[in-house]
DNA sequence: TCTCCTGGCACGTTTGAATGGT
DNA sequence: AACCATTCAAACGTGCCAGGAG
């Protein structure tokens, strides 16, 4: 397992902010998340992972396993994951490299994979990694089965967040902490473009080991492979670096010492052309991010990798005198809020001190009389929320920055913008499709009940 | 013609029921 | 009867590939 702290060198500027925290170990802002295997993932990203989509729907690999800290541990969170757009365009695959082919398609409804263990208290979160195993991906826009929903040749990346909540079913919204790993962005396709990619997808994932070409693997494929065995072999010759260079257009040399070179200066990871550049004339000029004073309960930390880039601009929307905010107004909220406007393009989940112990490996509990666990915040506009029908209290519209320049909701809200999606299929009975327009606006938000709750795409799903 | 998608296939892993031993 | 270990088959996950759609 990797810890944060291993990702240090690529930022600098002030200090993180839970090398700023105060005796309180469980605020809000010391929640960390680290991403389990970032080797592998790295591997992957540096040649240009790709998933696989099927109507059925198809598992990531490597899938999303991630660690947690700083949760109070006898308060109960829920873990979601949700895929974001990277940028705004398609792509194609043509001799060896990724290219733009043009503009993104609608976006797909957006759903989110509720973890099958939430709600959960914090220190069941925290005693062992936390799988997404089961996290599916599909291209089919009807999908029933709860898949999350992606578009084929398009780029994306997965969001992890964390809510504080009672149970499902008596839910009060507190703030959203949202992680991103540059190292997991991936493109999804409905077969694999790179050789390589396969390659290290057979080598690494168990379900494949009868692809190998080692030892006892079947006469079949290995004539099967012997096919490919050209390329095969050519690609076990290549370098990491040589991947890079051959899979990405517009990278345009100089990688030979890019990884000692991303070491130091992490916040220029743009080397995994095109995705960068086009994020740099398209995605920071559409979006405001960092503008919208809507957003300011939601928190998205992005977690670098020594040999990343920076997807695009992700911000802290902290600087609200909000009662979210408050909660980590000793240290890290205003602290980070501060940092970030200064550093707008970068938002990084506090370093970890490797000399401060784990909060929730050492020290009291916080569960005791003289730490009460604070209540799940329950603010009116925490989340902004609109609603699926006339006389039902609003659903949660998450306002997170959308590379698109509408605001991504987390999940699929009713009432569709009109123009997201081509001919939007009728949602099922508890899918609600997204509402990207603008107009939900801190509204004042009731916690339903169960009924409610089964609307929310956010838990429409099969995993609980 | 090209690109992308789909479904069938073979192979390996995972899972859980059935069985037998202690 | 209860518990544990082993076996085995079905279900599932995976990449390959031929063929079809646009």
């Amino acid at each position: 397992m990797q810890s944060i702290r291993d990702f240090k060198p690529n930022f600098s500027g002030p200090p993180p902010s839970s090398m700023a925290a105060g005796p309180d170990a469980y605020l809000q802002g010391n929640m960390r998340m680290t991403l389990e295997d970032p080797e592998l993932w790295k591997n992957f990203h540096e040649i240009g992972t790709e998933m696989i989509i099927t109507k059925p729907g198809r598992r990531m690999f490597p899938h999303c396993k991630i660690n947690l800290s700083g949760l109070i541990p006898c308060a109960k969170y829920i873990l979601l994951v949700d895929m974001v757009p990277v940028d705004g365009f398609r792509y194609k695959w043509n001799k060896e490299k990724w290219e733009v082919a043009g503009k993104a398609e609608p976006q797909p409804p957006c759903r989110t994979y509720l973890h099958p263990d939430s709600p959960a208290p914090g220190s069941h979160w925290m005693k062992q990694s936390v799988s997404f195993l089961k996290l599916k991906l599909t291209n089919n826009t009807l999908d029933q089965h709860g898949h999350i929903i992606l578009h084929s040749m398009h780029r994306y990346h997965p969001r992890f967040h964390i809510v504080q909540a009672d149970d499902l079913f008596s839910v009060r919204w507190s703030v959203f902490q949202t992680f991103t790993f540059p190292e997991t962005s991936f493109t999804a396709v409905t077969a694999y473009q790179n050789t390589k990619i396969t390659k290290l997808k057979i080598d690494h994932n168990p379900f494949a080991k009868g692809f190998r070409d080692e030892g006892t693997t079947k006469k079949a494929c290995l004539e099967k492979r012997a096919k490919t065995s050209d390329v095969l072999i050519r690609d076990s010759e290549d370098s990491p670096t040589d991947f890079c260079r051959s899979s990405y257009e517009g990278y345009d040399g100089e990688e030979g010492d890019m990884p000692k070179r991303k070491e130091v200066d992490g916040v220029k990871e743009e080397r995994y052309s095109p995705w960068a550049a086009d994020r740099e004339h398209s995605v920071r000029t559409e979006s405001p991010a960092g503008a919208d004073p809507r957003d300011i309960y939601n928190t998205e930390q992005l977690v670098p990798a020594p040999a990343s880039y920076q997807p695009y601009r992700f911000h802290e929307y902290g600087k609200s005198p909000s009662p979210s905010s408050s909660v980590g107004s000793s240290n890290s909220g205003s602290g980070r809020s501060s940092f970030e406007s200064r550093v707008p393009d970068v938002a990084t989940v506090p370093d970890h001190d490797p000399s401060k112990p784990r909060t929730h490996e050492v020290g009291p509990s916080p569960c005791g009389p003289h730490h009460p666990v604070p209540a799940p915040q329950d603010y009116p506009g925490v989340l902004n929320m609109t609603m699926a029908q006339a006389g039902k209290p609003a659903v949660i519209g998450h306002h997170i920055y959308s590379p698109y320049g509408a605001e991504q909701p987390l999940g699929q809200w009713s009432g569709a913008g009109p123009a997201q999606y081509p001919h939007p299929p009728p949602p099922p009975p508890h899918h609600l499709t997204t509402d990207y327009s603008t107009q939900a606006v801190h509204h004042g938000y009731h916690h339903g009940n169960v009924a409610e709750w089964s609307q929310y795409p956010l838990f429409s799903y099969s995993c609980w």
